[in-house]
DNA sequence: ATCGCATATGTTCACGTGAACACGATGCAG
DNA sequence: CTGCATCGTGTTCACGTGAACATATGCGAT
C-alpha cells in the first residue's frame, strides 16, 4: 500500500548501504562521482522525498512555520498570508494557518498544535489579554510577533507599523478640510497597537491645534462590530464631523456606517480609514485610509522565520505606514435596484 | 536546551516503564486506575505534548492536510480557508496552505512539499494544463478536489457549485431588463468550471430566447487581468448592453473597469459577477452576483479531509450556487477628491 | 498445592534519517 | 615495504511512539 521510497530501499534498489545513498543525496564530499550520480539518478526515477518527520526526530529541524492571525478574510491578513506563503515556499518552508478570533484561549491551543508538530518558528498577531501559560510551548521555538507586541515570557522578535506619522497625517488632513471635532475609533489598551494608534491620533490632534475630548475617543475590541457601534454611537451623538479608525477590522465596521447610512446622516462627515484592500479605491468614491507595506512585513517575517530560534537574534523592524488621501467625504450607496 | 517532555522523560521521573506511560495517555484499559492518574497528572504538571513525528514514523497518520489554492486574497478562497482552518482546529487537523498561482510547476512543488510531510490529505482547485506528474506524489493521500474536476490519475473527492440554475437566472434577469446582447467573461476549456458555466451561459441566452453569438463568448486564464481585457474589450467594442462572469478573478477584474470607467461609457449597462465578496454589497450601489455557499463547501473539504485515505471512499458533492440581484446597472466611481 | 487466566507492567522492535565510528583499500612519505 | 593518512563505504545508534511479545502478580477453581 504506502510503499514509501526511502533511503533504504534505494539502498537495496542498489545493493549499497543507505549511508551511502544519504550521503550521495546531500551531496557529502566522500562519495565517488559515479556512485553519487547513479544515487541521484535512481533517486529521481524513483521519485524520493525525504522523510520530514524522520528527519524532525533526529532534531535537524522542522522548518514548519506556524501563522497565528485573527483571521484570514480581512484583505490586510490575507494579503500577509499570500505573500508569506509565497516566500515560504521560497525559503522551503512549511506554513501551518491558525486563526485565533483575537481570542487568547484559541491562541493558546493553537500554541499547542504548533508544538505538536514542533515548528520552528512562529509569526503571531498576539491576541489581547492577559499572558497565558504559551511559555511552556515555546520552549526552542523562534517566535515573531507582528504588528503589537506583547511579552511572552521569553524573548521575541516583532515586525511593527510605525503609523505615528501616518495618522497624524490624517488628523492634519481631517482638520485642513475644517473638521474641529474629530472622533477616534480604536482597539483599547490591552493591545500595544491600541495605545500607540490612540496617541498617535491625540498627537496629530495636538499638532493640528485641536483639543483632545475623551468622549470622541472610542476604544473596545479590534473587530467589526466595534467599528460599527461606535461609528453609529459617534454621528447619531452629533458631537463629531469626521472618524479616523485604529484597526483594520474597525475600519470596516465603521466604513459599513458610512455606506449604509442615509445620504443626509453622514453629508459632508469625514472619513479616514484603516488599511488598504483593494475595494477601499472604490467604495464611496474612494476611502482615504492608512496603508502599510504588507508585502515587505510578510518578506521580512519569512525571512526571520527562516533560521533555528538558537541561531536567531532578537531582531525588532519597523516598517512606516502611510496616509493614503481619496475622497474623504464619503458617497454613500445609492439606493438598491 | 531543547529538553523536550517525552513519554520517556515522565516513565523516568515516575520510575515506571515508558509504555505505561503511553498507555495511560491513550486510556488503555489495562493501567492501574492509580498508576493512570498520577500518570496523567504528572503529563499535566511537566507540559507533556505528543510528538507529532514521531507518530508520523510509526505510519499512524499525520492529520495534515494540504490546501492549495491560485491565491488567498480573493475573498472567496480567503473565506474558504479561513473556514477551513477553523474545521481543521475541530478536526484537531494540521493545515498546510500552498499557493499555486494557477500554475501547474507551482503546484507539482506543492504537492511534492506536501508529499514530504506526508500530508494526510490534500484540498487542492485544480490548475489548468495538461495531466501533470503529480501522481508520485499521491500515494496513500486523501485527494479531494474543490470547484474544479481535473483527472489525476488515481481516485479523488470533489467538492463542486453547482452554478447552472444560478447563471441561467442571471441571464434571465438581464434579459428581463432589456438587455438582448448579453457578453460572458470565463475560463477556457482547459478548466471544468470554465466549461461548465459556459454551458450554462448558452443554456440561460437559449431559454431567454436569445441567440448565442460566438463573438460575445470571451475567455481566458482564470484572472483578474482576462476580466479586465475581455470587460473593457467587449465595452469598446460596443456590441454588448451587459456582461456575465465566470470566475472569481475575473468578476473583479471586469468590475473594475466598470468602476473606473466614464459615467457614459457603462451607463446603462449590465454587470453579474461571480462570487460574493462582503464588499460587492457596496461597490457601485451593489453587485449583482453569483454567490455560493462558501462556508457548506469549506465544512464538507474538512469533514473528508479527516479521513485515512484507506477508508475514505470517493465522493462527489455538490453545492448549488445562487443569483443575488442587486444594482445590476452599477454607478461608476464618482470623481475622486 | 497447582493450574489457568486476567490484570498490570516491562522489554524489544520498527519506523527513516544522519552522526559517529569502524573498516578495508589506496597512496605516499619515510 | 612499513606506517599512517585519506577516501569510500558499511554498521550501529538515537530520536519518540506504540504494537507485539514477555514477565510478574493475584485469584479462583480444581
Amino acid at each position: 500500500m504506502s510503499n514509501r521510497v526511502t533511503i533504504k530501499s534505494i539502498a537495496r534498489d542498489l545493493g549499497i548501504s543507505h549511508m551511502t545513498v544519504s550521503r550521495a543525496l546531500s551531496d557529502h564530499p566522500n562519495v565517488r562521482p559515479d556512485t553519487r550520480k547513479a544515487v541521484q539518478d535512481h533517486a529521481r526515477k524513483v521519485g524520493y522525498v525525504k522523510n520530514a518527520a524522520a528527519k524532525a526526530m533526529r532534531g535537524d529541524g522542522t522548518k514548519i512555520v506556524g501563522l497565528l492571525l485573527p483571521n484570514i478574510v480581512n484583505e490586510f491578513y490575507a494579503r500577509f498570508a499570500n505573500t508569506l506563503a509565497q516566500s515560504c515556499e521560497d525559503h522551503s518552508l512549511h506554513l501551518i494557518i491558525h486563526l485565533t478570533n483575537d481570542d487568547p484561549e484559541t491562541e493558546l491551543r493553537a500554541f499547542e498544535r504548533l508544538h505538536e508538530v514542533q515548528a520552528m518558528s512562529v509569526i503571531h498577531v498576539p491576541a489581547p489579554g492577559a499572558v497565558r501559560n504559551v511559555s511552556a510551548h515555546l520552549n526552542g521555538v523562534n517566535v515573531i510577533q507582528l504588528i503589537r507586541e506583547q511579552d511572552m515570557g521569553q524573548p521575541a522578535s516583532s515586525i511593527l507599523v510605525e503609523d505615528h506619522r501616518a495618522i497624524g497625517e490624517a488628523v492634519q488632513h481631517l482638520a485642513g478640510l475644517g473638521h474641529r471635532s474629530i472622533g477616534y475609533i480604536g482597539a483599547d489598551e490591552r493591545l500595544s497597537s491600541g495605545r500607540a494608534r490612540r496617541a498617535a491620533f491625540e498627537a496629530g490632534l495636538a499638532s493640528a491645534g485641536l483639543a483632545s475630548d475623551e468622549r470622541l475617543i472610542t476604544l473596545g475590541a479590534p473587530d467589526f462590530s466595534t467599528g460599527q457601534r461606535n461609528a453609529a454611537r459617534l454621528l447619531e451623538a452629533g458631537n463629531v464631523t469626521a472618524i479616523v479608525c485604529g484597526g483594520f477590522e474597525i475600519s470596516n465596521g465603521a466604513l459599513s456606517v458610512f455606506l449604509e447610512a442615509d445620504q443626509g446622516a453622514v453629508e459632508g462627515a469625514g472619513f479616514v480609514g484603516y488599511g488598504d484592500p483593494s475595494y477601499y479605491a472604490w467604495l464611496g468614491g474612494g476611502v482615504s485610509t492608512i496603508a502599510m507595506q504588507v508585502d515587505e512585513l510578510a518578506q521580512e517575517a519569512a525571512r526571520l522565520a527562516d533560521c533555528r530560534p538558537e541561531e536567531q537574534p532578537v531582531n525588532k523592524r519597523s516598517f512606516e505606514a502611510s496616509f493614503v488621501a481619496r475622497n474623504t467625504h464619503l458617497a454613500p450607496m445609492r439606493g438598491g435596484g
